[in-house]
DNA sequence: TCAGGTCAAGGCTACC
DNA sequence: GGTAGCCTTGACCTGA
């Protein structure tokens, strides 16, 4: 009983490991699996890593497939059909703060709101960002988030009901039909110019569609025909945002939340 | 509540009852485990500074509630017709696993059972549990999950269980008799979903319940008792009361929760 | 109406 | 202290 304080918090066992004990030794073996990956990527860049990734990814799906209709792992995830990160061009893992990103620049973003971060930048703001720099100019990538339209305002108005997205989806297969989503040899400024306050008030996620059609990169680069579709279009409030008076750090999440109240007046 | 931290720190020692294996642990495992640890020991810090400033707001807490459920009534014609989570005091939206909670615990209830999970209480297993507070503590938000009576085989409506819920549920009986052989110490074991066996006894999983054999809902009589039970607050008036910072945010969701309310049910 | 699924926000924490 | 990957949470959606 002579133990430190250190060593008796330390032989403490989390929850999350003492339900492995119960698990399959496949779920263990996968957990430990991403643990190691991830430190080699830590160490490893650019192409090794992304074989790793990419085997990674390939492995997770193909037992995802496997085991759909017996076991659902709530850890087993699709590789996201969000294509590459708007800002950086990384790997994008879902829409934050209204558009496709990685984690790390929700991250970056998410800090630079809520510390309200004025940043400089030393290179005459003209600092490309990609996966590699994105690090090296705060003003330049926080200017990049702001200009593809990222905005604690546009969070998650609501997922679009079913038959308004596949209304959408149809309409966007036929206006634009021959759009290259998420290439990522294209240029910056090919992305079409997205209007912050359309992108809010149309805010588009992905949700989960049947999984054999999910076999493209999925998202709309034009909001705007998903715009006003809605079937009760006629509130008034549906479109309008309550803008805050005062965007305090504290409050962030809660107009988020208002807004999103008000999406789902219907 | 108020257990100073080294008489935390001597629970979780003399309650150790994991049938983790430390000798056979790996380097993985081993990394694993002291990454948790770490987040344990973060956890225990920050929650023991939580339940001191908690007992300061308590008061300002109750005012809180007290207000919101008459501007719940000023808004709302209807009172809610499931009234308020029976685990955290939220607004409950039906009634879940057979009991009314809200989102949240609900979703907790489902985690907890599909991944079986095993929780463990640091600060002595009399966590109360509230909205600011339920994701504190799991173990304490699980134990009062099941002395609310939360059961996935106490599912109203006789819905059938998945093919996964079937395996894992005998999975769980098979697991909770080896538990109690390898380890008589169960603390640990009254929390985790395993005993949820022991609270209904009735198993409807294995049998095709007729849905017209189960007419009228058995909990309603609860609901009735809840949904009323609105205190007669004596000052709607009251908006000049003195609050810390941060829970200033909370007062603001409130009033957007009511509002979504106001949405949900007209 | 409710169980189950979805997924962005935020939390945590390693690595630097 | 910043970054970013992983995980949990819970508001929301959908089918039954
Ligand atoms: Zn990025
Ligand atoms: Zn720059
Ligand atoms: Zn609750
Ligand atoms: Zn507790």
């Amino acid at each position: 009983m002579n133990r430190s304080i250190s060593e008796v918090i330390n032989d403490s066992h989390n929850s999350r490991t003492e339900s492995f004990d119960h698990q399959s030794m496949t779920d263990d073996e996968h957990y430990v699996q991403k643990r190691k990956s991830r430190r080699i990527r830590t160490l490893i860049k650019s192409s090794v890593e992304d074989i790793i990734h990419d085997k990674q990814t390939e492995q997770s799906h193909n037992i995802r497939n496997i085991r759909r209709n017996s076991a659902t792992s709530l850890f087993d995830r699709r590789p996201f059909p969000f294509g590459h990160c708007r800002v950086c061009m990384d790997k994008a893992t879902g829409a934050h703060y209204g558009v496709p990103t990685c984690e790390g620049c929700k991250g970056f973003f998410k800090r630079s709101i809520l510390r309200k971060e004025k940043y400089r930048c030393y290179f005459g703001d003209g600092c490309v960002i990609n996966t590699d720099n994105r690090n090296r100019c705060k003003s330049c990538r926080f200017q990049k988030c702001l200009k593809e339209g990222m905005s604690v305002e546009g969070v998650r108005m609501g997922r679009i009901p079913k038959l308004v997205k596949e209304k959408a989806l149809a309409e966007h297969h036929l206006s634009s039909s021959s759009i290259e989503n998420d290439d990522p040899s294209s240029s910056i400024a090919s992305t079409s110019p997205s209007c912050l306050s359309s992108i809010n008030s149309n805010n588009l996620t992905s949700t989960d569609m049947n999984l054999d059609l999910i076999d493209e990169p999925f998202f709309l680069d034009d909001f705007e025909s998903v715009s006003i579709d809605t079937p009760s279009t006629t509130s008034p409030s549906c479109h309008s945002y309550v803008l805050p008076e005062n965007l305090t750090v504290d409050e962030t999440k809660t107009n988020h939340k208002e807004n999103q109240s008000i999406f789902f007046f219907t």
